[in-house]
DNA sequence: CCGAATCCCTACTAGTTTACTAGGGATTCA
DNA sequence: TGAATCCCTAGTAAACTAGTAGGGATTCGG
């Protein structure tokens, strides 16, 4: 019931990239710095973000790795679902359970009630939330 | 980002004793039967969840687990913290992360979401639910 | 065309966790 | 006493986690 080190890594990945936000590639070696991030590591989860279709690339001398659609069309869940694969709480139904389990509809709520945290989380919302934060005082017009 | 089989097991065992409702223990026999778990693991799960104040025992031949307290008093969120540990989306704030992270304040969202659904639902609740649910047809005085 | 910089791809691995199983010991009670 | 039950320790195959290693394929400036 936790968020493996690799989900969290792709969604700090994620989130420089939505902070760098102009169109030019970052280089795997800064992320990696700037979030502390294994280089290698970073290398497989940056790939696995690609073929999600979440992320381009280009190689080269200036190449590196780029957002392929804006920071307020990926979601956190988005992330987090291509890397840790699909949130199942039990494999619903346990294929011996018997039918009128009352389970399969709480597991039902539990997955909505997160879907209403993940699914709804951009990333441009945590970048704005991060760009608020950093003005120290926490100004009141804030929601 | 799931649920063991162990905790499930765990929440299929104090359901059934809910179920079973009266105060006579009910053997490890009997539930690892009904509830389709294999006995010498439900053994381990029961001992931890007795041992964590949730299910009293006896021993000897009218033996077997009961309820340590009513249904109403233990919740979905006590026994899946007790067989799989605490919910920790990501071992908040990690270690050598910048302060100003914006991801401890969504984790602690993704928490609260998750306390509501289950913290919230008692094994009275699963129960009622689920003797509702045996009518079919589902009476219209349903929520 | 060269070569440096970068992404890309496959394979390997130590350590941990998961989902059990095995074998018996301690209690209870008729 | 002995049968039924819970109790306790240990072991274990398979999968998963969090990486590391080593090089190949592209791109681009010169």
């Amino acid at each position: 019931m936790d968020v493996s080190v690799k989900g969290e890594y792709a969604l700090r990945a994620v989130f420089e990239l939505s902070r760098h936000g102009r169109p030019e590639p970052v280089k795997i070696a800064r992320i990696a710095e700037r979030q502390k991030i294994p280089q290698k590591f970073l290398e497989m989860i940056l790939a696995q973000l690609k073929q999600g279709g979440y992320l381009g690339s280009r190689r080269g001398v200036d190449g590196g790795y780029f957002l392929a659609r804006p920071p307020d069309q990926i979601t956190v869940g988005d992330i987090l679902r291509q890397i840790d694969g699909p949130f199942q709480p039990a494999k619903r139904p346990f294929a011996d359970e018997p039918t009128d389990s009352p389970f399969p509809e709480m597991w039902d709520r539990v997955e909505r009630a997160l879907s209403c945290v993940i699914d709804r989380t951009t990333f441009a919302d945590l970048v704005e939330r991060w760009r608020q934060r950093r003005v120290k005082g926490v100004p009141n017009w804030q929601i």
